[in-house]
DNA sequence: TTGTATGCGTTATCAG
DNA sequence: CTGATAACGCATACAA
C-alpha cells in the first residue's frame, strides 16, 4: 500500500509538504505543489481515509441513519433513493459518507450512540425518517455533539436542519385536485402514524381544504399501513365520496378494498413511489423527489459542518398521477 | 470522549492490558479480566474502529458492495434484504461493515478500487449481483488483495467463495411444477440478461426439464426486464402452453400482458419478491431468503478472513405460491 | 516556503 | 501474566 511517506520520499520532500498539498494549504510554491502532484498520480496515492479521520479533528465523515423496515416494499424503495442522492451528492462534495442502518443502534442509549458515531470518526449525520419514538435520536439531536440534518421532521437548532417537502400544502393541494375533479362533498382521510412528524403536517393540509370548501371530513388513523388502510376503507368508504390517503402504501390498500368492495371511490395517494403504478388504477399522488432531497440534505449538511446555522429547508414537489406505462421498464 | 487510556488508569493497569481484555486475548488472569471490564462498563468504554484497524494488520474491515438500481423496484426489495441480512450477523461476529454502492467506484479502474478499499481499512469483500461485465470487480477478486464473497456468481479460488442457491435446480423444480400442474407441452422461457451468471444456470435447469420430458422449449432473451417481457409475450406466448421466466419481474410484465392480450397462460417466476403479490394473479415462483443468503456470505468472509481457503456455498431456496393476502401489512 | 516533531487511539512485539 | 514502547498513516503546531 503506498503511503504519504512514499510520496515524500519519492518527490524528495518532507511528509508535511505533501500533506499540505493534498489538502490544498496556501504556503506551498507552485513548483513542489507540481513536484508533488506527479508523484501522486504516478504513484496512484490514495490517502488513507482512516488515518485522516484519526489524526484530523477536521471535517470528519458523514453517516446516512436509515431505517431498515423489510415488511413494505414502499420503504424500500425510498430508503434506496435516499441513498442514492446522498451517495452521488458526497462524491461532488468530496465527502467521506457511511451509511448506518437503524438496527445497529436499535439497542443503544445516547452514550452508546455517541461512542458509536464517534468511533467511526463521524461528525455529520443525515437522519432519515425520524419519528416522536426516537427518544435516542433527539437526545443526539440535543445534544450538539453532531452536526445533523433531519429529513422530513421539523427539528431545526444551532446544530441541526431540517429538509422536506412542504407537507401541508402538498396534501392540500393534491386533495383539492381530486376533491374538485370528482366533485367530492364527503372526505375520508387515512392518517399517518401518530408517531410520524409528517402525519400531523399533512393532516393540516386537508384540515384547511376542508373547511375552505366546506366539506365533511372523516379522519382516521390508517398507521401508514396498507391492511390498516383497506379494513378502514371496508368500513368507512361507503359514506364518503372520496379517500385521501397520507402514503401511496396506504392508497394502494383503499383501492383494492374498493374494488372488492365493487364500488368506485376517487383515492389519492402521497409519495409517488413506483410501486402505485402496479395497482391497475391511475391515482393522483404527490410526487416526492427523494434523490434530490437527499442532494439537498447532503449540501446543509456540508453547510453546518462549515459552522454555519441550523435552519429549516423546503424542498419542491410536484402533482402527478400515476400508470403502468410510466414505470414499467 | 473515553479512550482506552482513561479505562487503563481507572483500572490501575497498562493500556496494553486493557487491549488484551477486549481482544480476549489469553494470557490474561481472571481477576485483572473482570477488573478491567468493570471500569469499562461502568465508563461505557467503546474503542474507537477507526484507530484499531489504522494500527492492526487483522480482522479489518467488510465492505458491503451493492448495486444500486433506480429503475427497478425488486431489485431495491432485494439489496434491502441482502444489508439486512449482512449488518445483523456482521454485528453477531462483531465485524464493522460499511456498505458501498457501485456509483462511488463506477469511473475508478482496478487500482484506484484497490486504494480506496484499503484507504477504507478494508479487508473483506461482500459483492452482490456480479455480471461478466464487472470488468474491474473482476481483476480485483483475482488480485488476492482481499478476501471476497460472490453472492450469485460462480467465482472461487484461494481469497474467493461463492453463495448461492442451486440456480439449476431450483428454475428446474419451479419450471416442472407449473408445467404438470397445468399439462403443458410447448415452454416459452424468458431468459435473463446475458451477462449474469444466474442467468446461464437456470437456463441450463429448464433446458433438462425439457429434455427429460420431451417437451417443446423457445427460449427468448428477457433481458430482466418487465417491459421486454411483456413485449415478448405479446408475441410469442400465443403459440405456447406457458411462460417460464428467469426472474419475477418478467413474470409480472408476461402475467400483464397475457391479461392485456385476454388469453390465459400459466405463468412461474423466480426470486419471490414482494412485488409478486401486487399483481392480482397468483404465480409460482422460487423463494430466494436473501437475508439468509447475506448471513450466510458473511460467515463465509468470516471464514476466509481467518486464512481458510475459497470454496462454494449452496443456500437452500423453496418454492410458493404468492399472494396479496400473504405481503400486505 | 519547508521540515521536524508530536499526537490521534489502538494493536503488536518484546522485555520483564 | 503484565507493562513499556514502537508502529499504523496522517495532520498540524512550531521551528528553521
Amino acid at each position: 500500500m503506498v503511503s504519504i511517506k512514499d510520496v515524500a520520499k519519492e518527490a524528495g520532500v518532507a511528509i508535511s509538504t505533501v500533506s499540505k498539498v493534498l489538502n490544498n494549504y496556501p504556503n506551498v510554491s507552485e513548483s513542489t505543489r507540481k513536484k508533488v502532484m506527479d508523484v501522486v498520480d504516478r504513484l496512484g496515492f490514495v490517502p488513507n481515509a482512516v488515518a485522516a479521520s484519526l489524526s484530523s479533528k477536521r471535517i470528519g465523515r458523514v453517516a446516512l441513519l436509515i431505517k431498515l423496515n423489510l415488511n413494505t416494499q414502499a420503504s424500500d424503495e425510498i430508503s434506496m433513493q435516499y441513498i442514492s442522492g446522498a451517495v452521488h451528492r458526497a462524491k461532488e462534495l468530496q465527502l467521506d459518507v457511511i451509511t448506518v442502518f437503524t438496527s445497529m443502534i436499535d439497542d443503544m442509549n445516547v452514550e452508546e450512540v455517541t461512542s458509536y458515531f464517534e468511533s467511526q470518526g463521524i461528525k455529520g449525520i443525515i437522519v432519515y425518517g425520524l419519528t416522536t419514538k426516537d427518544k435516542v435520536i433527539h437526545k443526539l439531536i440535543g445534544s450538539g455533539r453532531f452536526k445533523m440534518v433531519v429529513v422530513d421532521a421539523p427539528m431545526v437548532n444551532e446544530t441541526t436542519s431540517s429538509v422536506s417537502i412542504d407537507n401541508k400544502k402538498a396534501q392540500y393541494e393534491i386533495a383539492k385536485k381530486t376533491i374538485t375533479e370528482n366533485k367530492c362533498r364527503k372526505v375520508l382521510y387515512l392518517a399517518g402514524e401518530d408517531f410520524g412528524y409528517v402525519t400531523g403536517e399533512r393532516l393540516e393540509g386537508i384540515k384547511k381544504l376542508c373547511e375552505e370548501k366546506k366539506l365533511k371530513l372523516s379522519v382516521r388513523n390508517g398507521n401508514f399501513s396498507e391492511l390498516r388502510a383497506r379494513q378502514l376503507t371496508m368500513r368507512y368508504a361507503k359514506n364518503n365520496d372520496c379517500v385521501v390517503c397520507a402514503s401511496d402504501l396506504m392508497a394502494i390498500g383503499a383501492m383494492k378494498a374498493l374494488i372488492d368492495m365493487d364500488i368506485f371511490r376517487p383515492v389519492c395517494g402521497f409519495d409517488g413511489i413506483i410501486l402505485m403504478g402496479y395497482v391497475g388504477k391511475q391515482m393522483n399522488t404527490v410526487k416526492q423527489d427523494f434523490v434530490k432531497i437527499s442532494e439537498v440534505a447532503l449540501d446543509e449538511l456540508n453547510r453546518l459542518m462549515k459552522g454555519k446555522e441550523g435552519r429549516k429547508v423546503t424542498v419542491p414537489h410536484t402533482l402527478v398521477r400515476m400508470r403502468y406505462e410510466d414505470i414499467i421498464s
